[in-house]
DNA sequence: TAGTGTATGTTATATCATAACGTGTCAAGG
DNA sequence: CCTTGACACGTTATGATATAACATACACTA
């Protein structure tokens, strides 16, 4: 029922350390992992990785791209599950909620995290021309807002950074 | 037409350096301020602080919080400029694109920007209680921003720092 | 097996945002 | 003076995103 999972051609170019985006890569083989990752994280914290949820999380995985809630809900449908907004909406909260999946607001849409687990605050670096969203690793960034919010007095509890720019490859065409 | 814009009691607690935001301070004068300033501004780069725009600008000024685009065209409305969606973003995207207000998405609002002019690029901490947003210095978070986005080969053009948190009075009373 | 909590499915509606078109205004150039 | 073009505004209509509220199913457990 799932698009195929176990394609020909294992890692090429993987294998980066501070994230692949942008970079062609090994869809199978990072959808797959995040995957199971995901379900031993979610085994370890008692949560239920249920078939709508697990079903999305691949559905974000395989499309290795922000995807609106309203396109996760057309493939959940097209296999047989609830097709109203709430069952997609209820899904990609808990995602989110869990740190599986990550809400880019700027696009109103939403896309898997690529290294759950690993507890990170994430920036999203977003091309204006191809829409192609990469994860950025963003340590110091979380660090500078939390001295930011110190400052203030005001308790950071989530924290969600996005930018909107030329990725490598547009940066070239355009230029 | 427009509601009262000079009232009796000057400067009490004005001239905080980093940031008022979150403290108590004086609304007519900063809008006030911020108004004159956007004149200026506004002048020199050849644009046109039209009757609408200037009015939503005082609108988010005299408001002094993010408010949603409907919010806004209500009042317009009521003040008898058009009462169409088109009307209030059309205005909005002409403030939030000349730095004269900022776009809120985490709440799908709008609020005036507190020190337009000068080059920033902002962090928003919008308390998850009472809603208040505040504008923090984000300088160092920038920077850090851009030094993770030159490693991947990406060029920020713009970019949307927003945290979700309590601000120091929802934090001592939720304590 | 009745009770409890959680998840799903469904109906309906709320909320946010933009496309497309016509009209008015104003300044530049004929 | 009168056209022309750029720009902003007003309006109609629709599109896109998101949630409230309620009914049903399922899994655990006491």
């Amino acid at each position: 029922m799932a698009a195929a999972r176990k394609q020909g051609d294992p890692d090429l170019s993987v294998g980066l350390s501070p994230d692949p985006a942008f970079l062609p890569h090994d869809h199978a083989h990072c959808a797959g992992d995040v995957l199971a990752r995901a379900e031993a994280r979610v085994a370890m914290a008692g949560l239920r990785l249920t078939p709508v949820r697990r079903r999305v999380l691949q559905i974000l995985l395989e499309a290795h791209r922000a995807l609106g809630a309203y396109d996760v809900l057309q493939r959940l449908a097209a296999e047989g599950f609830g097709n109203q907004p709430p069952v997609a909406y209820r899904a990609l909260d808990f995602l989110v909620e869990h740190g599986f999946a990550h809400r880019i607001r700027r696009l109103n849409a939403f896309m898997a995290c690529m290294h759950p687990g690993e507890d990170h605050s994430p920036a999203f670096l977003i091309c204006r021309l191809c829409d192609a969203v990469a994860e950025a690793p963003a340590f110091p960034v979380r660090a500078a807002l939390d001295r930011a919010a110190a400052g203030l007095g005001f308790v950071i509890e989530r924290s969600n950074v996005e930018a909107l720019g030329l990725c490598p490859a547009c940066k070239t065409v355009a230029a």
